[in-house]
DNA sequence: TATGAATGAGGATTCATTCAT
DNA sequence: TATGAATGAATCCTCATTCAT
């Protein structure tokens, strides 16, 4: 509308700017219900009310509450793993230094930051959502699962990580505490006074598992 | 209209009276639907479809769908953990092969069993059922974790076990691929063609955690 | 069934007897419920417990619901009211005391017998069922009026009475608290602590009716 | 459709939006139906239907459907029970004056205003509300019955009116009538053909109770 | 004759969606 | 663009009625 790019000169900022940030507010407000509530009992009222408008106006952005749905993962979740994938990329350092760093990376996203609600809706949603599934499951799983595989497949042959283990079930350990604490913040947490401590319980998984993956020392007694 | 006054060879009695088995057959239709779908939109008369009888039939045995929803977790989950701690109270071996036999025991219950549905539903639905969260972490986490727990610290004191993390983490960190095996298998599996093949997951695991809590070799260079 | 008239002499007389009295004890019990329910919210599972039988065999004596409530009013009504006026064609003594009289009885029936949950259920129910009502009203109420109005027209006649007021409407004001003393005890009275002595309101409305209806003194000067 | 671009000339808008008048209309649609058919008989669509609007307005005003029921007596009588009380307060002139023009008043509310379908829902409902029962008898019963009551013992201290007679039973009496053809009005007429001439039921009435009540004349022959 | 488990139509209530303002 | 009153389809739940026992 306006030529602009400040937002601070135009005739009525707030509410101008209120007009563009919209839609980014309601996708928030309806994770954050969909997270806690499921999808079928969140009440779109619900999610207005934590985006600070109505009813009716989730309905000038989006098709419908299902489209909205939708919508959440869509919009959240691809920033987010292009930009894990390109820190990735850029990394110098041994297979173990790199491993450690992917996960330390993937568990900020998954568990640190708002995107943490998306793990336990897909969980939950699966079955009415099939389709989100497949979604999920090839732009996140499935490219994690490609990420973490080449480090590991890296490490074995470098002698640093042991070589009996399948590679992808490998992953699939890593990933796992990431996945539990997630999905614990968003439900246990918050709706009792059951809450862990997401540092320990990451370095203690990771030392667990890192230390199990390396190779056995030379002559060693394994 | 047959010539027998036998009713047995009708072909379809309009119905048929069940008062024992009925409630554990609605209590079973209803576990797997409600861990398909979740609470709120599972629709009661597709619970009394897979459970053979009609909607009115379910309010005879139970008060209301929440009542429904709370008797699954009541009536499912305490013989089965009953039973699993008796069997871990009898067993003689090194704190090694008891961890190893408790966690293979819990992985069945939680994963292999009918009971795997239960994970998936207590953390879909926390947030809707908060007295359920607490509930399942009284009776079932928390028994767990002091079960574990106490045999990982048998193991750190006869030098088995590493001794330098807590506990009640490594605990956590040996339930976390069960819970992901129980919640995979209840929204990605079935859903989508992606299954995982829960032996290797199980074994994998185990063998990175594992080998990541044995304690340092004597003269040991890990 | 049986040729004897004497129940005592039968074979499984208690059992045999509860047979013969099933209708009446259901009717029974469906006139109080009814009276203090109304017909809609009343389950037929409260009458059949008040009755001391269960829902299926309400239905091996009527037809359904509807049939049961019409049963109440034929079958308890009539006999009544017929005894009434046979008693009423029998007496000798001036218009006036046979007034007094016809009053005490049908004050006696409406207010004091188990039939006053009638005349609640008819004007409770009226709306619903037309029929009802119709009938009700020839066979009760309009009987009844003539009755009082032939000992009305001869106290007038005969001097006793006043000349000046509409007989039929006369006969609605002996009636009115009748018919509010028999609502009262089905409705105020019962559901919370407010009754009222049948008596003192019988003694007072009929002084007062009385009195007014006296035909004034000779050279009167009311 | 229409060239025109003002939407008050559609032929019929799908809705309208009243939000100030809906809710007094659906309360009055509410009384009449629930004095018609009862409270569980009232199917909210009835009281949607005669009100204009469907069944889900109903639910923008009013909790649910006891709530309505509760409504109605609410929001009807208190208004007219402070402005009968207020009419009487300014009265002068003898007791017998003020008596008549009381139940006149009481009279023209109880049975010829829209309200005289309050008696007949207490009544009815009486057993399925013992709350209502006491708010109806606190409110409007034992008011009146103050009110009544000072007028009678004025007119018996000033000789006007007979002293043998209990004042709270006299009030009934003269309630009776009033209660009886509110009744009437709501259950036998507009059901079926049975309609009474109300003021002729009033003046009989009256004239039988007041005639009833004058003290005896000085040198009386009652 | 009596029971009560099972049925299924009916009605209260919720809430996504529409649309007049 | 935003609102929120109004709608009506969807779903829980009740209970009269049936029928196997």
């Amino acid at each position: 509308m306006s030529a602009s790019s400040t937002p601070s000169n135009r005739a009525h900022p707030r509410w101008q700017r209120r007009k563009e940030a919209r839609p980014a507010e309601i996708l928030d407000a309806a994770l954050q219900e969909f997270a806690t509530r499921g999808f079928a009992a969140t009440r779109l009222e619900d999610i207005a009310r934590r985006a600070g408008c109505t009813k009716g106006t989730i309905f000038l952005y989006f098709e419908n509450k299902e489209d909205l749905f939708k919508a959440i993962v869509r919009e959240n979740l691809l920033p987010a793993i292009y930009e894990a994938e390109a820190r990735a990329a850029n990394h110098e350092g041994t297979p173990g230094e790199l491993l450690r760093e992917l996960v330390r990376a993937r568990w900020d996203m998954m568990v640190n930051s708002r995107l943490s609600a998306v793990p336990k809706l897909v969980f939950s949603e699966a079955g009415n959502f099939p389709d989100l599934v497949r979604y999920f499951y090839d732009e996140i799983v499935a490219r994690s699962h490609a990420l973490f595989a080449k480090v590991l497949r890296a490490g074995i042959e470098q002698g640093e990580f042991r070589d009996d283990l399948d590679v992808m079930y490998v992953t699939r350990a890593l990933m796992s505490p990431m996945l539990v604490a997630a999905l614990w913040k968003h439900s246990v947490e918050g709706h009792s006074s059951l809450a862990i401590d997401g540092e320990k319980y990451y370095e203690t998984s990771l030392a667990l598992l890192l230390a199990g993956l390396a190779a056995p020392a030379a002559g060693g007694n394994r």
